[in-house]
DNA sequence: AATTATTTTCAGCATGATTTCAGTAAACTA
DNA sequence: TAGTTTACTGAAATCATGCTGAAAATAATT
């Protein structure tokens, strides 16, 4: 799942990589209108997120052209106006979508995820570090490599994906895991860990699970 | 967590700023609309607090301007007014929230954390120096270089960064962190305290951790 | 029914965190 | 200054947490 981010506030730009990123999507991020276009047009991205300010083409623009070359890549424009006719001339020259800035993170992501999904562009991988997890088939990929997931062993590591670097707690990942009324314990959770620890080192990952002692669990990439 | 005070009554900026501080935010202060703009612009601030009132450009222009140039930091705009036109004129230009003056310390920081939760930035980390405490990760950072605290030695670096300049007994760190009716003693919290400091020196820290015989310890920042 | 895969249970180990304590140093008091 | 109090420190002892392998129980598949 691969998102394109054509801003040319680099701030912004990074910022929205970020939140993406940790949410599992790949992104890349081109900060003119130019270049976006060339980029749109490769055809690999599965969503553009396009400002309308930009130097060179504007964002208009550049929806209107990567139209014309038949890419219908969905694209979610970003504007600081929310003024009817400017709304209008964006989905005229080929937007999809329209927020207004500014926005905040969850209203972005739920705006990706309902244009995804309308597109029938499911959302069906998540990816950290060199690895990915595929929601459909359950499975881990590596490169050539891949390994199946059995039911809670993927739940588990759906969730640390959905989390990337940050903290997951024993207790959440046993409620969203096994269930409020379950009567697990953290020891399965440790020891499901442990499971997906081998299956990550079995398909030569770069991301390993790092625990914090009484906090919880997140993914690292290891660096060296 | 960084805030950005516009406020040209420099005794009101600098009360705000100590506030702040002690409350782990990192502030900068600026006198006028003008400057206030050029900073804000610079999108390294978490928040903007703005005063209606300013020489050369207002509150309310600045804020226009800002988001003009898609900056969206929150605002929260500060003013003697309360009339309902003039909230309507800020919120119009940009502004966020309004806080009436004279406002008190709780009214401004619960409003701060308001802001910042509806943002999605969550308060995540406390700064005191040149060193941070990121509360989700439980470590010290300093520049590059960060270290993992143990669950007892983030909360008496918590509650020492929480007070900042101000004087934490060792009583209250052993209610707070052990807990009433624990049996801990105070060589407790002498010996964490010395974990404490070897851990801030082992990054680099400009900050260390004072005693005051018989009084309780506090932080200060070590100039040189 | 037999086989296989998945999940749960559990005990022991290793490591990290916390407590304890005794000895030393520093600061204050008279 | 001598005596007293308070704070600091290092080492050892104790405790808690997370990891692991193996076995038992359960579920799914043939």
């Amino acid at each position: 799942m691969k998102i394109l981010v054509i801003e040319d506030e680099i701030l912004l730009a990074n910022s929205i990589q970020t939140l993406l990123t940790s949410r599992g999507f790949q992104t890349e991020a081109v900060y003119d209108g130019k270049t976006g276009e060339e980029y749109a047009l490769l055809g690999i991205y599965d969503l553009l997120i396009l400002d309308v300010m930009l130097p060179g083409l504007n964002g208009y623009q550049v929806a209107q052209r990567i139209r014309k070359k038949h890419c219908n890549t969905p694209i979610l424009m970003l504007t600081a106006k929310s003024a009817l006719e400017d709304r209008i001339e964006g989905l005229d020259a080929g937007a999809d979508y329209y927020l207004t800035k500014p926005f905040d993170s969850r209203e972005l992501l739920a705006c990706i995820n309902a244009l995804l999904r309308r597109q029938g562009t499911e959302v069906n991988e998540l990816t950290f570090g060199n690895t990915a997890l595929d929601l459909e088939s359950g499975k881990l990929v590596c490169n050539e490599r891949e390994v199946r997931l059995s039911s809670r062993e993927f739940d588990v590591m759906r969730i640390l994906f959905q989390a990337g670097e940050h903290n997951v707690s024993k207790e959440t990942l046993l409620t969203r895991v096994w269930g409020y009324d379950s009567n697990a314990v953290e020891n399965h959770v440790e020891v499901y860990v442990g499971f997906l620890r081998k299956k990550l080192s079995s398909i030569g990952s770069n991301i390993h699970i790092e625990a914090i002692r009484r906090l919880g669990y997140h993914l690292e990439k290891t660096d060296y």
